[in-house]
DNA sequence: CTGAAAGCGCTAACAC
DNA sequence: GTGTTAGCGCTTTCAG
């Protein structure tokens, strides 16, 4: 059913054209040193075979395969999807192919045979966009290999001597609590992440750090810990209502366990916003027509995996060029906070005045 | 900061060890005829070494490179997403690496460059992860190529001579429409999606042939397109109301634009399942955790994912075998529906039984 | 301006 | 069993 049609090579262009095949290579290539009329007739022949040059070749002997290789995790999640995406238009957009392998769990300790592909495959550098869970980071730098190429890992907190791009989760944390105490909240409860997520801790110290600065007591009662999953919300929230009967507003790690905090809350009939102000974590396009719409905080993933891409790349030319040795830095992206109606008291936008002065 | 550590070289492991480099090959690869202690001597030497064969070199010379192309479009819609990710772990699992490319739109229309990129790279068969939308199938015939490797098309009608991997769309709604008939509801509505896109088409069609079948009179003012958002949804609803009073269930074509369904429904005290029971589709992880859960047609986004690959895997092996050449197939997945309380009226779970015989 | 020779890292075919 | 030769498709010297 395939036709198998022997692609030509150089050598077939070149002999077709009466030229060797140094010529045809400094056509295909744009090099000057070629006159005019051979240049043309070398095209024509070009065009006419349909001749495409190979790239394997080509990576073989520049020793550059102009190839990221992708490790990622959970891209059944909306998240790390929309980091892909951002990293397949910034590589087409840079001219450079990915590679992509995707990591079975998030803690995948096997990762040695995955390198190892990475390399017999010459990619030019890593991006490791896969969170950081437990001790996961270790196993990449205790991996019996010398690489030589640059590795960029994403979504984990700054450490010396590598190059890390993640987005601002304490930032974040910070900018929801104080959202909410503005708001006249006063009794603020906090569904977590899974605890060994290095974002979960940082979206939990931000909620924990801002109550206390605003000089709120804050006990064990007073917060739980989901794993993501909008069933582990439901389960929370009900605990938490247990545990801290007075609270008025909580701030919950993900949208995903709001959205079950909203259904706990309809079926109590426990009145969003005026009984309980939420905000999540993550602007899920859902947020935006829960009932009532969920404020949250926004993490703009597209332009993350951008800027990883963009970030790998300036690693490999500098390091290509021989100019001194790239510093590994720590990029953080800045969330925003999406205020919608799930935090916001009607009664406050007749009172607001008032509540304010006092 | 990094340090360039020339990888070793074939060559190289081969006057380390003082054999050639054809014995090392034979090593590498397993073959039976090197003497027991020659191998383990030669594998010392490749351990300490560090040593990784080149991909590169390897696809240059067998003219098979064990990599498919992907080409995707959506990835920052959780159905794609997911779709990749069952992708991803069927070509794990069977030795294939992954080139991805993510088009910047549905109907992108500049596709010949993707398909030289892929090319350049001898990929052994391309994965076209494209739905279906207007004319661009047909973008993908009128290439100037002239491949001699397989292309797997997914999410898209049957056509002859081609292979299509596709979950059966139709089957689904008639599931959906079907199951609200059978729950005693008698006035039901649609939002379809665009309807450029072949699955909005199909979704639609086994609507009308539903009703239809069931001697119910359908009318323009019966459906309203939708976009597939939930915004699109806000405005489908709102409109769809206006044009038919009675309406007392609908289909909707997919689980973002029930959400503004149900989202509308909770403003105006529309009571759900009594007043309006409510089937969507493609069971997003949150259509659980709705307020009522919603009823729903579940894809096996991933499985379709992994039969792709299978399938591609598949064509390429017959292919290189030079068997007799591979007749393209279709493969239509089936769906299933998820029973939520969004279709389920209350009111039936105490009277269902003379409603039955009725 | 153009071509011949060498070689990127590997394997197939054949010798010894 | 093991080594030699040739070559996958391309680019980089270096002659002419």
């Amino acid at each position: 059913m395939y036709q198998r049609s022997a692609r030509p090579t150089i050598k077939e262009v070149a002999s077709a054209a009466g030229v060797s095949t140094q010529t045809v290579s400094r056509v295909i290539n744009n090099r000057p040193d070629v006159s005019p009329q051979t240049r043309r007739h070398v095209q024509e022949i070009i065009e006419r075979l349909g001749y495409q040059p190979s790239g394997l070749a080509r990576s073989l002997i520049l020793q550059r395969s102009y190839t990221l290789g992708v490790v990622i995790a959970g891209l059944k999640y909306i998240g790390p999807s929309r980091t892909l995406s951002g990293i397949t238009r910034a590589a087409e957009r840079l001219g450079y192919s990915l590679l992509l392998i995707e990591l079975p769990q998030f803690d995948t300790n096997n990762i040695l045979p995955i390198f190892q592909s990475l390399i017999s495959r010459h990619v030019d550098g890593i991006i490791w966009a896969v969170p950081e869970v437990g001790d996961n980071r270790n196993w990449v730098n205790r991996l019996p290999l010398d690489l030589d190429i640059p590795i960029v890992y994403l979504t984990m907190r700054s450490r010396e001597n590598i190059s890390v791009v993640s987005i601002n989760n304490y930032l974040g944390g910070q900018m929801a609590v104080t959202h909410l105490l503005e708001q006249g909240y006063r009794h603020i409860g906090h569904i977590s992440g899974p605890l060994d997520w290095w974002e979960a801790r940082e979206r939990m110290a931000a909620w924990k750090d801002v109550l206390q600065q605003a000089n709120h007591i804050v006990t064990d009662e007073h917060w739980v810990e989901g794993n993501w999953s909008s069933s582990s919300g439901a389960r929370a929230i009900e605990k938490l209502y247990r545990q801290y009967p007075d609270m008025d507003a909580i701030f919950v790690a993900n949208d995903q366990m709001a959205l079950s905090v909203m259904q706990y809350a309809c079926r109590n009939g426990i009145q969003i916003p005026d009984d309980l102000g939420i905000v999540g974590f993550d602007d899920i396009p859902e947020s935006e027509f829960f009932w009532p719409p969920l404020t949250t905080v926004h993490q703009d993933q597209y332009n993350f995996g951008e800027v990883a891409v963009e970030e790998t790349i300036k690693i490999i030319e500098a390091y290509r060029n021989e100019r001194e040795p790239v510093r590994p830095k720590s990029i953080m992206l800045a969330p925003s906070l999406v205020v919608r109606d799930s935090s916001v008291r009607k009664r406050r936008a007749k009172g607001g005045e008032s509540g304010k002065r006092k």
